[in-house]
DNA sequence: CCGATATGTTTGAGTCGTCAAACTTTCGAC
DNA sequence: GTCGAAAGTTTGACGACTCAAACATATCGG
């Protein structure tokens, strides 16, 4: 079994490889995500390479291996049921959530995360929207397009909310932003970077496009 | 806050001392519970007494001071009060949920944990019916006595079971032994050294002395 | 009282994960 | 093209925890 320091490397490889599928994982980010300075990361990548988790060619970015990538979505699979599992069992807040799991992920037993998954029924998705990995290590990333990108007009379904900082969870449930909400985008200020956006029955707010780009939709109707 | 090493010494110290009273912890207990050599133990107190959290003098035995105590018990909550939960919760049987709350009790934060007490109403003990220490780490050690020195004839009740391995706790359960549950002393065989119990609504069994004294009980009525 | 044995301590070494700081390579702006 | 900043690597050190093995002390049976 990997230690937890390696699961959290391999997690944060995950992550950055999902976040955006053009650039591979650099060390920097990869020390950034992780909290630590890119020399360990370094020799952190050096030995999931010697374990056979991760590919790595000098001065290049680093990719998981498939054995890699299963052990990182079996912890994204522990980090997303339990997220779920003190949401919905244990009321916590979404804007809660995150850090509990991030400690609790490493003390679950196999056997225990079955019974969490049973006991939630098996949910596709957290409360973030974000999808949680099959048993098998299956991840199924449904189709959708950040917020920043919609046009003016279009009316949206929130699928998936990435920053999950507990401040803008909370301003996000402020307004009625959660997963499955629809919204609309009202305008469009360039010059500003910034857009309009109406929450389905609530009164439109102002978010960067920067912020914007944390949120992902489904084309509405 | 105490790293989760210190967090194991500090929970085996207070547990030993509860156990037999009459005599401190010494190292060689210590370092069996922990699961590391005698040297290790010596150093690890060292590092306890130095930090305020312990007493012990050389070749002598060991003692928590009152911060030690205070310590030691906010460890016990947690792994009291996460057992408690595993089984009313999410149906785990009590012989499982030892070793699951040994790893998570170091991953609860203190809002998960009063979220849990609420959850579970406050509760007293445990399903072993070990007491569950309060949040200012006040201790109500019920008074209760050890099967084996129980009379032939005498009906008790359950108060706790001491022995938590799996095993053992299978055991019990198979014969309704379980707190709360009532027994009857039917005969004592002092040169086999153990004794015939038979519980209520069940067929008589025999136990060993020494698994009996793994055993409290109240004076049953 | 004495010696064997159990118990406690010290030492030297190793692993894991980390940092700071010196160093090397890459890459984009000019 | 080159030069400087950003990104990656290496090195030496450290703290936390551990072990094995040599050593010191205590204690119990006779």
């Amino acid at each position: 079994m990997a230690t937890e320091t390696v699961e959290n490397y391999l997690k944060a490889i995950m992550t950055l490889a999902a976040e955006s599928p053009t650039r591979e994982a650099t060390v920097s980010r990869i020390a950034a995500v992780v909290g630590v300075t890119r020399g360990t990361a370094t020799s952190m990548i050096k030995k999931l390479t010697a374990g056979g988790l991760a590919r790595a060619e000098r001065y290049g970015g680093v990719t998981l291996t498939s054995s890699g990538r299963r052990a990182a979505s079996d912890v994204l699979r522990r980090h997303r049921l339990i997220e779920t599992f003190l949401v919905r069992a244990l009321k916590f807040d979404w804007s809660e959530v995150h850090e509990e799991a991030e400690r609790l992920e490493h003390a679950v037993s196999p056997r225990l995360l079955e019974r969490l998954d049973e006991f939630l029924g098996h949910p596709a998705c957290d409360p973030h929207g974000d999808p949680i990995p099959g048993r098998a290590g299956v991840v199924i990333e449904p189709a959708a397009k950040p917020l920043s990108s919609c046009k003016v007009g279009a009316v949206v379904r929130i699928a998936r909310v990435i920053d999950q900082s507990a401040a803008f969870l909370r301003f996000m449930a402020q307004h009625g932003l959660k997963p499955d909400a629809k919204a609309k985008v009202v305008a469009l200020h360039a010059p500003a970077q910034s857009m309009e956006v109406e929450p389905h029955g609530r009164t439109k707010l102002v978010l960067a496009l920067a912020a914007a780009e944390k949120i992902l939709v489904h084309a509405g109707r």
